[in-house]
DNA sequence: AGGTATTGTGATATATATAACCCATAAAGT
DNA sequence: ACTTTATGGGTTATATATATCACAATACCT
């Protein structure tokens, strides 16, 4: 069976730019750390190639070389500001569009004693 | 010549720890937004399959999945705020450990001339 | 409860990532 | 200027991601 990988084709520009932005910026964070590629990539389990792809924004590195390149300079804790569920504007609003008109009581639920 | 995938076998566990928790988030963005796991893929160019594995926090999935989600959640811009220069006070400080100690007055760049 | 939609998961084929090794160029230090 | 080191790419082999297809299980809705 063919099969093309569809997404390397289709991908909307902002998200390659954004990918592109943190190849930049990992660089940056390197080269102020004073790391070489090479060392920088031992410390990662990861050759200077991949790292190199990383750098300049190829889509297709993993999240495994990504987030451990952020652990590697000491980022990684910035990923967790990242789609937090209680600062999902569009989400919770979302959510609340749901929501039914009316509710109906619910017996106290006594179906639940473990 | 044989080789080993190394990061896979490697990975610290605050790095899986911080993907996984990533997955969970759009696993819940995503059904805040009504989306099933079909359309979301199909929006994402990508599998349903693959999703899951984001979802699912496994390591392995590439950058363009993960930004793609977030594209679809309308969440990339959050990626914006990940390693910022500006903000890398581990960077800036790395960076002010090496300035020179004396700095030698540097002849008007005449040689510049282009 | 019954029917439908959604999700989980497995198998297989192919595209791609990654490792390993190499050389060439560029940059940096003395 | 010279020497050393860092980086940019290219090539090949293998591991893995992804697509495609199929089916079971679960959750959801009325």
């Amino acid at each position: 069976m063919p099969h093309e990988n569809r997404i390397k084709k289709s991908l909307p520009p902002e998200v390659s730019a954004v990918i592109l932005q943190l190849g930049e910026r990992i660089k940056i964070a390197r080269k102020r750390r004073a790391l070489t590629m090479e060392e920088m990539a031992s410390r990662m389990f990861v050759t200077r190639k991949t790292l190199s792809r990383l750098e300049n924004g190829d889509p297709g590195v993993s999240l495994a070389v990504f987030a451990s390149a952020l652990w590697v300079l000491g980022l990684e804790k910035e990923l967790g500001t990242v789609a937090v569920p209680e600062q999902d504007k569009v989400g919770l609003y979302r959510e609340q569009q749901r929501l039914p008109k009316r509710v109906r009581h619910v017996e106290e639920a006594n179906d639940l004693d473990f």
